[in-house]
RNA sequence: GGAGAGGUUCCCGAGUUGGCCAAAGGGGGCAGACUGUAAAUCUGCUGGUUAUACCUUCGAAGGUUCGAAUCCUUCUCUCUCCA
């Protein structure tokens, strides 16, 4: 099998081809361009949708020329692909908005500056050719291609029949087809990559190239990626683990990392990292201590996502806090999100729910109230059980700051000004 | 267009002889115990607040009542069957 191919099939990525043999010979030809589709619905992707470009990375490395698609024009529609509900459909500024974040959330993992020896890539929007679609033209050339026979036999399809599908989600099929069609037409696009649930859209692409007469396209579906206790992917308890620094801060990212299951690790590994498959075989071997694995894990990622620096500093502070003792110097604590209070008010004295609900640590009043009363709330090594207690300047630790803890994996710096 | 069934707290889902309902149960989440910053398990908590009381919530708006998630009216949305 072609080499890249096998990269993925041996990382993990590969769900289903629709044709292997033919794809392998195809790359082994030379550079081929294929494409996956971006749901720009959302400012910030969260590590979910990044699979694709992950496989997308060893690609590029293997000379292939890459289209991240977003969906400009499909997104005032929507995917019934998976999904239960309708949903909202969006104005053009806010799809460039968050096209514009998007790219450079992808650019964390393929490389959009040309580079010896990698394949191209490039971000298109199909709303550059959906938006002046005439109706009529669309259906006489486009249309008559599909079946809503077979369309309705489609998984996607069926699961939306028992909820309520409206007619405009309904053509979405047709719309990703045509997509396909105009890549494979205008960018010599061959292939087609995305998450197992985009199987029939994809197929159906190829089906609609076929008919109207162009050359033979592929498709590639990665696995659904779940975690091992069932939980869904990229969702934590703070939500969605998103790029955004903003929406999810590089601590807690790398935190969400560290904690994977056990049963995750090597599979991560290879999916989310771009480490060897040698170097990932080491951590594999018989006691391996996993926790190390697990780290590796966590600063790897982060390190993609948000840069060395940010990973450096998750890693520093998580070893200061779990690795025992280590928080005597302010170096240890910067990668912890934390906020400032002017000294006067804490010589004042600050109620300990206030204080706690100012943090991320709980959300309102009442929540810190039930951290407390639960015992889970701590001011540097000190429990706090008592919801009237006031924290003052005698709290302060060596480093004049304050260290809140939420039961023994969230904790939050208070920093003095 | 006609007939019927429904819209409950983060999710699913009880609750409609009106008060004992901030609303059962499960899931999820948070905390405690045990641990390896894991999983599993057990326990507690899980609308808000100036907190033994008060405030806002049971699709929306009105109404009846001392008192409504529960009764009435209108509206709205979803689903099923018929045409």
């Amino acid at each position: 099998m072609n080499p890249a191919l096998q990269t993925l099939v041996d990382r993990g990525f590969v769900k289903s081809c629709t044709d292997y043999e033919a794809l392998s010979a195809l790359m082994d030809e030379g550079p081929v361009t294929l494409y996956v589709g971006v749901d720009p619905t959302g400012s910030s992707l969260h590590i979910g949708h990044m699979v694709p470009f992950f496989a997308m990375h060893h690609l590029q490395r293997a000379g292939h020329n890459l289209i991240a698609l977003v969906g400009g024009g499909t997104a005032m529609i929507g995917d019934p692909s998976g999904k239960t509900e309708l949903r909202q459909m969006l104005s053009p500024e806010e799809i460039r908005a968050n096209s514009a974040s998007i790219r450079d959330q992808i650019g964390t993992v393929i490389e959009f500056n040309e580079g010896p020896g990698m394949g191209k890539a490039v971000m298109l929007n199909n709303a550059d050719w959906l938006t002046d679609l005439n109706y009529i033209d669309f259906l006489r050339e486009v249309g008559r291609h599909f079946s809503v026979n077979r369309m309705l036999t489609f998984e996607s399809y069926k699961q939306r029949l028992e909820r309520g599908l409206s007619f405009v989600e309904f053509n979405y099929q047709l719309l990703q087809s045509y997509d396909y069609w105009i890549l494979s037409q205008e960018h010599g696009c061959r292939l087609q990559i995305g998450g197992d649930d985009q199987w029939g859209n994809i197929v159906s692409g190829i089906d609609l190239i076929r008919k109207m007469g162009g050359e033979q396209c592929f498709g590639l579906t990665f696995n659904l990626i779940t975690r091992s206790d069932g939980h869904k992917m990229g969702k934590s308890e703070k939500g969605a683990v998103f790029l955004d620094p903003n929406l999810f801060s590089p601590y807690d990212f790398y935190q969400y990392w560290r904690n994977v299951n056990d049963e995750d690790v090597i599979r991560f590994l290879k999916l989310f990292t771009f480490l060897s498959l040698d170097e990932i075989t080491f951590y594999e071997k018989e006691g391996m201590n996993i926790n190390e694995a697990k780290e590796r894990l966590a600063y790897e990622q982060t390190k993609i996502i948000h840069g060395e620096a940010e990973a450096e500093k998750a890693r520093t502070a998580a070893r200061a806090l779990f690795g025992g003792g280590g928080l005597d110097s302010t170096e240890n604590r910067e990668g912890m999100p934390h906020i400032s209070i002017p000294r006067a008010e804490l010589e004042a004295g600050i109620g300990v729910l206030d204080l706690f609900s100012r943090t991320d640590l709980a959300k309102t009043n009442s929540e810190a109230r039930r951290l407390v009363q639960g015992g889970g709330a701590w001011v540097g090594e000190q429990r706090i059980d008592d919801p009237r207690a006031m924290i003052d300047t005698s709290f302060l630790d060596a480093e004049d700051e304050l260290l809140l803890r939420a039961g023994k994996k969230r904790y939050f710096r208070i920093v003095i000004v």
